[in-house]
DNA sequence: CGCCGCGTTGAAGCGTCTCAAAATCCGTGG
DNA sequence: CCACGGATTTTGAGACGCTTCAACGCGGCG
């Protein structure tokens, strides 16, 4: 994996972003989006790159834009958890705390709008509207984490491929395709050893699950990253969640 | 275990509270804790007791006064994972959910300090001190979180039991004793099987490596319950984490 | 062309689970 | 005070699922 420098992109408009409605801003009015971009600056990293280390001194919260990056943690002899999958309009970083927590690192191209966090912080104690946001935002992260916690702890590793493969290709859809199409296809963000961060398993594991759910018509390849679910009830069968779990709200 | 009435509790003052400083309240002003007033009441629960069933209806929030309550996801086939251990100051529910999204459960006996939903959620808009409180909680309970997950995907048997008693020890410490003895001793709140449903272990599979962990001196039983801990170092030694890991912040 | 990153597959080992039985603890009633 | 019964915990033996170690296949790129 080779390093790559990191780019400055062009300033943008708030108004043109395509994360306006669902990120840590979401909430705020023009005034207040103007004062966030006083103090906002775009970053663009490579697929592969490192965001932050661990332990790095952190001078900036940001929103990831578009492209996809993770969080992970790192034991001393290598072990790896990977403890957060961050999607467009997910917050990176924590107002209070000038170090990061955990690796972040692009697994495709990604664009971060980042804000630098002092202004930032004062920002949040003088409007309302941002910590508002980044509340319920945190309660659904919270949510999530919780989801994954059973997911590590109890699910077989079949039952851990299918979940994953369930998140991707649910909120693929809710991008591409509103309507919900019994049929859908997309792109693994992901290789084998990234599943295998994420899920709590080996690579042979992740990559014998897939062989297995391909042999068992629950998915089909094409290459090594795209994936067709010809039936999601299927796929769900498989994550061993109840038939009605995550739909009611 | 039989099922136990409810009881309500005497009305408290805030004043008097032991969590004052540490739970949801703890920013508010004079004015802001009188008008808490308003819409608390307490509840208690026996060691034992059911709070709330996930699914079931939720018109309060809460904050555990004392006692130690549990957060858990079942599945359909009966596995069971816990979510969060939810010890004095820690806060109960989200607001803006009108259900329960895991079963409750007291471990010990309990006492609740519970708002009213949807005058607190009125509150948490015209009072910042609330909604900031809550928000750095829910970092933390974030942080918490991500923890969990590293030891539940990465984790062997004896790095989770060891890593589980030196959380409880640690905390323990803090309220007991604030100096750092080098010899410490406690009362597990937790039963094997609700260990193992934190850990994503079997009972079976705790008890044993309770019994290595005994065998090896890293800890020495009186009863069941009652863990003295001769050496936290060595005690840190078996939990994985890194010497320093937790304490520079 | 040959290297390298990524993925697949195989075989053996090991850690945890499952099933089973015995030991211990604790509240209750005699 | 002791006996009893049920809940909890410990311990054992065998099974099983995932990991480990290893070899091989595939595709992109210098």
């Amino acid at each position: 994996m080779s390093v790559h420098r990191e780019i400055r992109t062009q300033m943008q408009d708030c108004g043109d972003c395509p994360i306006r409605h669902r990120a840590v801003c979401a909430r705020c009015e023009a005034d207040e989006l103007a004062q966030l971009e006083q103090i906002k600056y775009y970053r663009s990293y490579q697929a592969g790159q490192t965001v932050i280390w661990s332990g790095d001194k952190m001078d900036f919260v940001a929103s990831v834009v578009t492209g996809i990056a993770t969080l992970t943690q790192t034991m001393e002899d290598g072990r790896r958890q990977m403890v957060g999958l961050l999607l467009p309009s997910d917050f990176v970083g924590r107002p209070g705390r000038s170090y990061a927590a955990y690796d972040v690192t692009a697994t495709t191209d990604l664009v971060m709008c980042c804000f630098r966090r002092k202004p930032f912080e004062e920002m949040m104690g003088s409007t309302p509207h941002i910590a508002q946001r980044l509340l319920e935002m945190t309660l659904d992260e919270l949510d999530a984490a919780r989801e994954w916690m059973l997911l590590l702890g109890r699910k077989t590793a079949r039952e851990k491929i299918a979940s994953l493969l369930a998140i991707i290709a649910r909120r693929d859809a809710s991008l591409k395709q509103p309507r919900t199409a019994a049929t859908m296809t997309f792109d693994l963000p992901l290789t084998r050893e990234e599943m295998s961060d994420y899920l709590g398993l080996t690579l042979e594991t992740v990559s014998r699950q897939m062989s297995a759910l391909k042999r068992d018509g629950i998915i089909t390849l094409d290459g090594k990253r795209q994936v067709t679910i010809p039936s999601m009830d299927a796929l769900m069968d498989e994550t061993g969640d109840d038939s009605d779990g995550g739909y009611l709200v």
